[in-house]
DNA sequence: CAGTATCCTGCTTGATACTG
DNA sequence: CAGTATCAAGCAGGATACTG
C-alpha cells in the first residue's frame, strides 16, 4: 500500500470503465431482471417498471439490443407481438448481478442509517 | 417459465433497485477502486480520475461519505492534508464490484463489436 | 492543499399526441 | 399492439474563478 496511483488506471478504453455503476442505462438492470425467466412482450415489460413510458423502455431495449445483450423478434400475427429475451451475453451477466444485487440486500439498511446519520452536524429544519 | 411478471417487482423501495449498474455517480466506482489498497489524499485522486474538477470530486466523495462507504480524515498539519479512505461497508462492495469487472473484461470486446454491428441496416456515412 | 461559488450545457427522463 | 414524433424539464457533470 502507499504506492503511487496508476495515472492511466482509468484510461478511456479500460474495460474498468464499465464498472458495476454506469454499464447502462436507469433502467438496463431492471429490464435484464425481467427477461430473466424467459423472453417478454413489450407490454408485458411495461407492467412491473411502473411509470416508464413507451419512448424511454424502446431506447432502453434498442440500447441493450445495440450491446448484444438482448433479442428482439416480431410476430406478425393477427395482433402484432413483439418479444424480447436474453442473448448469450445478456444471461451472461446474470451471475455479476445477482452478486451485486446481494450485496444491496444485504448492505441497503446500513447504507439508509448512515444516511440518516449524515451530517453529524446542523439539522435545522 | 411464462409466468406474469410481480407488478410489485421494482417498487421503489425493493433494494433491486440498488442494481448493479445504478448504485452511484459517474465516479463512485472508480473512487472506491482507488481506495482498494489504502487511503488517499484528496490531490492523489485525482490523478488517475483525469479531468475530474475539484467540484465533482468534491460530490463523489460526500455522497460516498454520506452514504457510509468512505471516511474523511483532516490533519491540520503545517498544510492542510485530507485523507479518503473505505469504510467496511464500504471494502464489502469491493467483492461485488471485481465480479462484475471481471464481467467486463471478459465481454467487453464482445459488446463492441455488437455495436459495430448494428444496426443490420442502413450504414450510409 | 482542499476545497467553495457561480454559471452553463448536454443528456437523460418524461408527458403528450399520433401511427403502421 | 408496439411503437414514433415532438416538446419540455431536471439534473448530473463540467468550466472557471475565488478562498481558508
Amino acid at each position: 500500500m502507499r504506492q503511487p496511483l496508476d495515472p492511466d488506471m482509468f484510461d478511456e478504453l479500460c474495460p474498468s470503465a464499465l464498472s458495476p455503476f454506469r454499464v447502462g442505462d436507469k433502467w438496463a438492470g431492471m429490464i435484464i431482471r425481467c427477461l430473466e425467466h424467459g423472453p417478454r412482450r413489450f407490454s408485458e415489460l411495461r407492467v412491473p417498471l411502473r411509470g416508464i413510458t413507451a419512448k424511454v423502455l424502446t431506447q432502453s431495449l434498442r440500447a441493450l439490443e445495440r450491446d448484444g445483450l438482448i433479442t428482439r423478434t416480431t410476430h406478425d400475427e393477427p395482433v402484432r407481438r413483439v418479444e424480447y429475451g436474453l442473448t448469450p451475453l445478456g444471461r451472461s451477466i446474470l451471475g455479476p448481478m445477482a452478486v451485486m444485487c446481494d450485496w444491496a440486500q444485504e448492505h441497503w439498511e446500513e447504507l439508509l442509517e448512515a444516511r440518516e446519520a449524515f451530517p453529524p452536524l446542523g439539522h435545522a429544519g
